[in-house]
DNA sequence: ACCTCCTGTCACCAACCGGTGACATAAACC
DNA sequence: GGTTTATGTCACCGGTTGGTGACAGGAGGT
């Protein structure tokens, strides 16, 4: 009878750790009681069960990048520019982070093969996060009432998001090649023309004429 | 002893009504076999194992829309406008096929999930018709020494499948409505602002002046 | 008629899945 | 000290997975 904290860390931590090594598939009562070095009946009196499980961790978890360091990571040193680079600052933050988590991915990739299970907890907390950014990036950006940046921001990182998932397993999409720290270039750099094409300084230096 | 030809085609029909009824999950030899009325003995004789079924499976389906059918439906009856024109239809022609064939979304969230089964062959067959596609709108595109067409396109894609993928699990996605018509709307002409900004004739208009 | 070969049927395997009931044991309270 | 209560252990359940060996039966060749 020892430390029945102690107990229930074990077990999330065990759920983190298959996450990010094994992947989503590897997730199931006996195999994180396994890697806890606890007994499995523990994870259904202290969980209820394994959907319980995951939604505690999902809720719980420190697994996502936060909006402050996307911010952060995105601003660097300089004075907040233009609505445009913050965007694409922004962006390109997302996916850094993204590319380095492990567990992240697992989650996402989760999220997309079933419902129900971790999805929704980890789902709305992260939809929550992400209209956040939106709506802040909403208000420093002239060019909203001209362009829907909502649906923007999404299909950009939408695309972002799953080129990664794509690289977990295929080596290459349409010809780019997405292992390679070139192609991630290229779709940086093909990413950073679209939303300066949109809500750019193109269009700002036209009205400066 | 009757139709050892009929059998296999059973079998592989089953494959076919799985993916696209039950889902990527659902594939399995007893599922299988049990669909198509036949013993699963029958999968491994005439297969080899349950990968040697998905590869046959993969290579030899219709699953997927051919590049005519997507440069048809985007055409339309008018002639071949702009570049933009065309990647805009294109996008389109893509993102509407897509979301009428479950079974190639199917495919798709098994050839992320997992590599080796019937990803390879699948994905190997798409990536080759959209390197086409791809080449075929740099070669109509002037813009092609700007900007990078295939990256664009990797992204845009890219996108658009992910949301499409999303929207299976999830109502959505950084606030936009992915279940919805309207929330549709938006991505496309999200997605239209975009191709436009970057290859569209918003500066060929500026070129007119 | 006989023998061979191929198609199909059936029973079975070990390993896993999520989940449960019975029981030991140690701490906490009286 | 004795009793209660919570923590942890163990064996087991039915059902699923991918995969295999033995055998029936019908078609074709001789």
């Amino acid at each position: 009878m020892r430390d029945k904290e102690e107990t229930r860390k074990k077990i999330l931590e065990a759920v983190g750790e298959i996450l990010s090594e094994e992947g989503f598939g590897g997730i199931g009562v006996n195999n994180v009681s396994r890697r806890a070095g606890v007994d499995k009946v523990l994870i259904y009196r202290y969980f209820g069960d394994l959907p319980g499980l995951l939604r505690e961790f999902a809720s719980g978890g420190d697994y996502w990048p936060s909006m402050e360091d996307l911010v952060e990571k995105a601003e660097g040193d300089n004075r907040p520019p233009g609505a445009s680079e913050l965007a694409v600052a922004l962006l390109k933050g997302y996916i850094r982070e993204l590319r380095d988590s492990t567990s992240a991915q697992e989650l996402l990739l989760g999220e997309l093969v079933s419902r129900n299970e971790l999805s929704e907890a980890s789902a709305r907390k992260r939809e929550r996060q992400g209209a956040d950014l939106i709506e802040a990036l909403v208000r420093s950006a002239p060019e909203a009432e001209r362009v829907d940046v909502a649906a923007l921001g999404a299909l950009l990182s939408a695309g972002l998001t799953f080129l990664m998932l794509r690289a977990r397993t295929s080596e290459a999409y349409l010809g780019i090649d997405i292992s390679s720290e070139e192609g991630w270039g290229r779709i940086e750099r093909a990413m950073e023309e679209l939303v300066r094409g949109v809500m750019g300084d193109d269009k700002l230096e036209g009205f400066q004429y």
